[in-house]
DNA sequence: ATTTTGACGACGT
DNA sequence: GACGTCGCCAAAA
């Protein structure tokens, strides 16, 4: 990647940095925000990059659509992600957010104000 | 430039 | 409804 252009991963560190706290999303949201709804993999792929960012990406608070933890094998530590999720007010249960559509925070609703 | 991959998602069986 | 397969896009090897 060149720093002087941004790239699609920057992209996508933005937007996990504007997940609020005790809220979910998941990568395909994401991407769909970016305008590329099917490269939710792309997301995933540029969180894999999110651990050479220097503000802190709240990867863990980046999920599949099942609400399912896959990526916790790439933190530090496997538990962390839960342990993060679980600091934040958000009950993990094997692996899996509970309640995952009431935490769910899409980043279109960032962009929506008001009623339509 | 070509091939492989990858923290997903939707569709088909 | 669980399991399997294909598709998709972009970056790294």
């Amino acid at each position: 990647m060149v720093p002087s252009k941004i790239s699609f991963f920057e992209n996508v560190y933005e937007v996990a940095r504007l997940i609020p706290m005790g809220r979910v999303t998941s990568y395909g949201a994401i991407g769909a925000y970016l305008g590329s709804a099917k490269s939710a993999r792309m997301v995933g792929w540029a969180m894999n990059n999110a651990h050479h960012q220097k503000p802190t990406v709240p990867a863990h608070r980046v999920v599949n659509r099942n609400g399912m933890l896959t990526g916790k094998f790439h933190f530090a530590s496997a538990n962390d992600m839960q342990r993060l999720l679980e600091s934040e007010g958000i009950e993990v249960k094997h692996d899996r957010i509970v309640n995952f559509n009431a935490y769910f925070w899409d980043p279109r609703e960032h962009l929506k104000i008001g009623p339509k």
